[in-house]
DNA sequence: GATAACTTGTGAAGAAATTCACAAGTTCAT
DNA sequence: ATGAACTTGTGAATTTCTTCACAAGTTATC
């Protein structure tokens, strides 16, 4: 078994998305703490603002390294600075939208995500009524445009929040395009590449599952 | 062993929540067939679009039934009818919207979901500058009126679209107000009771599962 | 009605994720 | 220094989830 050094994060197994998942969580709440000033924080007090168990977190973590020191619990700024790196968030990413409704709008004019370090470079759609428009400052482009922007600007992630229907060909100009990363809005199952990385927010499918819960509960 | 009547769904063990997310993807694409005039379906259909394996499909099922037919097939009229119920979807759910913002008015002015039986009939806010005016229809409403109109309405399913800092205490009177279930789009953790269904739409973090497969894929 | 070609439903096996439990290390007070 | 009080990191145990594999049932064809 591989041991952690300093310079690389070394993944010794496939790490499962729940995993990766509550990394996400644990980070937001060391910011929150960070923030809040507090210095060291022990895996039972990150469980408990999660709703897991201290185990789950020593668990989680001990995937990538050691981090901690026993007695004492975790340093925030240095738990969260590993956190960051084991999720890619040291650099900048690239993200355009494809899409300029309701949805894709909000998204476009939403500044949480660039704080986050997700930069929205374009907003795109095929709509000549809304190309040129702006959104957030984002002059709308036509998808005409989007193969050939990107084999200037490379963008990292496209955000898909077309109708269902179109859904699939945009994605397909999308991986054709050389863009790696798929967020998509549509309810509609996208097939892409192994290679492609892609993740559904599916609100009509959450609403469901409450549904389910309340007719079940 | 509970076996299946055609009166009632019986559920003999919990459900994992992952059951019920496949769940409500077949039922999508049974809509799809449906559309398409398809009569029957296999499990290895299902799944391929699915992106999943006939053998989980069945075992979807068979905790609820058994509804297919062997060496058939499933009734793709059958099927979704039996999903519907398992999934409580036989029935109108009341939606309310609290944050009549960018998200908020996204998802106000989207029929998706009312297509889908979730009727949105009310949009909240505090801001007394948004209160009164309508969006697609329905006039904002004071937050402060929300515990009064519950009494009357019992909305089933509150969405959260307020701003992080807000989230929890605008849980806490939903929760007061005898609402149990809630959608939440604000980036925060919510701590509410354990009779409360709660689900969340984090866009930050499944960009961050992006970061972390484009970084360690 | 016999045979071939399918497909379901489900125990059992296997894999994966979570929880347990404890040795080992740290801090703090006296 | 010593003891008490913490807390981590991690194998092992346990639980949960997924896949396998096949008996049993259905349909179609000749
Ligand atoms: N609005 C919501 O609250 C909401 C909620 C859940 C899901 N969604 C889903 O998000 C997607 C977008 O929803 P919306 O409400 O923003 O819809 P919308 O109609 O407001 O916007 C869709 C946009 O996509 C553009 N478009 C259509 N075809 C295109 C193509 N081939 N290439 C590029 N652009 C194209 C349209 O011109 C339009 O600007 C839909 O799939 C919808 O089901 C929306
Ligand atoms: N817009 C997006 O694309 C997006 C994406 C991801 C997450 N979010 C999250 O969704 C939430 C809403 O985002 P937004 O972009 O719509 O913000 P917004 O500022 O456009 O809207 C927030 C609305 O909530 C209202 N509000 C504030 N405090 C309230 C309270 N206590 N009770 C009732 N209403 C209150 C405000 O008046 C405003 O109308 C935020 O938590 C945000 O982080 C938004």
């Amino acid at each position: 078994m591989k041991k952690f050094t300093s310079s690389s994060i070394p993944i010794v197994k496939r790490i499962a998305d729940s995993t990766v998942r509550r990394l996400s969580l644990y980070l937001r709440f060391l910011e929150d703490f960070e923030k809040r000033g507090i210095a060291t924080i022990s895996s039972d007090e990150l469980a408990a603002r999660g709703g897991t168990t201290s185990a789950q977190v020593r668990k989680d973590l001990s995937f990538f390294g050691s981090f901690g020191k026993r007695g004492l619990g975790y340093s925030v700024a240095e738990l969260s600075a590993r956190l960051r790196q084991i999720l890619g968030l040291e650099r900048e990413w690239q993200v355009i939208i494809i899409g300029a409704g309701k949805i894709g709008a909000a998204l476009a004019q939403y500044h949480g995500f660039s704080q986050r370090g997700f930069r929205i470079i374009a907003v795109y759609d095929a709509d000549p009524d809304k190309v040129g428009r702006a959104v957030d400052g984002l002059v709308i482009r036509p998808l005409t445009d989007l193969a050939d922007d990107a084999k200037r600007q490379a963008p990292d992630i496209a955000v898909l929040a077309v109708p269902a229907v179109a859904a699939q060909e945009v994605a397909d100009l999308v991986v054709k395009s050389g863009i790696r990363a798929i967020l998509n809005f549509a309810p509609h199952q996208l097939q892409v590449p192994e290679t492609i990385a892609v993740k559904a927010v599916n609100m009509a499918m959450e609403l469901e599952g409450l549904s389910f819960a309340l007719t079940n509960g």
